[in-house]
DNA sequence: TGAATTGTTTTGAGGAAATCAAAACAACTG
DNA sequence: CAGTTGTTTTGATTTCCTCAAAACAATTCA
């Protein structure tokens, strides 16, 4: 179960002489260049917002040695380098993205889960300074928007709020 | 332990004659009233974001019958009746409160995880159109502040967020 | 009131998501 | 190329939550 396959040149792997960009990445996060995280870095840039499950299907697919706690040993191991961010949208296990460093939020459809980032209407105070924080220093807001996507919605559906969501906006 | 307050008359039990005020919210929702829910009910007026295993510990003390199966069970029928919202703030477990039919958000505290009510900015755009949605038909926001609550502000203590949580804002 | 009906709670099992620990192993260092 | 450090595997474990069937209690109707 060494790293059969990878019929080609040498895709799974890296040389301090051929890197490529996401060796580069990885190596300037402070990590190790291993196969596993390249491959899960590659999954990443394919679905940019995926759970760690989703990420083992992928990567076991050209890295079939791989296991799942590899995956989520790697996951943990970008998240606390910084190279990946880690959401935990309400009744989803966790997905993780490549976009870092930049406060943007998501929309997540309410009846397929589809998620996208949306940028941060930063500039006023959007989704800073909330009107009273009772006292809290507040460093960070986190937005999460619950729509129907335009493929559900061109499929006619309704919202199918999972129960226990925030209310419709006024 | 038993709910300090109200210590006269009928504390776990409902009659039709004299419910209650709790009895009453629980009846006009269309559920039934019996005691592990309005020992829930009562629970969540002393903790107003508790989850259902902190909950199940207050309800056992008044109840001890009760199993945590029962509270979750509550839960969800409160929850699908609109009685009560759930919220799942990233690395805890759903938390439960009583607040409900205003769109209302979060601050949670990195450190200690205490939790309070934020009013929504609302009137404009309050939590706001996000500035694209990429198509999507947005029915509901959700934001979550996260900072340091005054008592651990006065600990001194440094935010420590989790990994992976959004950046500080600019 | 008392039996029927409906809904709730208990009991027990089970599953998804994630975490932990130790041994086997691979990547960078000199 | 051997040594050191860090990563991955393997396997078990934990947490949070859900499901199903039987026991049970609250409202309804005679």
């Amino acid at each position: 179960m060494t790293t059969t396959g990878t019929p080609s040149k040498n895709p799974g792997f890296s040389r301090p002489g051929e890197p490529g960009q996401l060796g580069d990445s990885i190596r300037r996060s402070g990590l190790k260049v291993t196969a596993p995280r390249l491959a899960v870095l590659r999954a990443l840039d394919d679905s940019p917002h995926a759970s760690a499950e989703r990420l083992f299907a992928v990567v076991r697919t050209e890295l079939p040695g791989t296991s799942l706690q590899a995956v989520y040993g790697v996951l943990a191991a970008f998240t606390s380098a910084g190279l990946t961010r880690r959401i935990e949208p309400s009744g989803s296990p966790a997905l993780y993205e490549r976009r870092v460093g930049d406060n943007h939020h998501h929309v997540i459809c309410s009846r397929c889960a589809a998620v996208q980032d949306v940028d941060c209407a930063v500039g006023e105070a959007p989704c800073l300074e909330p009107s009273d924080a009772a006292g809290f220093a507040v460093h960070a807001a986190e937005v999460t928007y619950w729509g129907l996507c335009p493929d559900c919605q061109a499929a006619g559906a309704e919202p199918h709020l999972p129960a226990g969501h925030p209310p419709t906006h006024p």
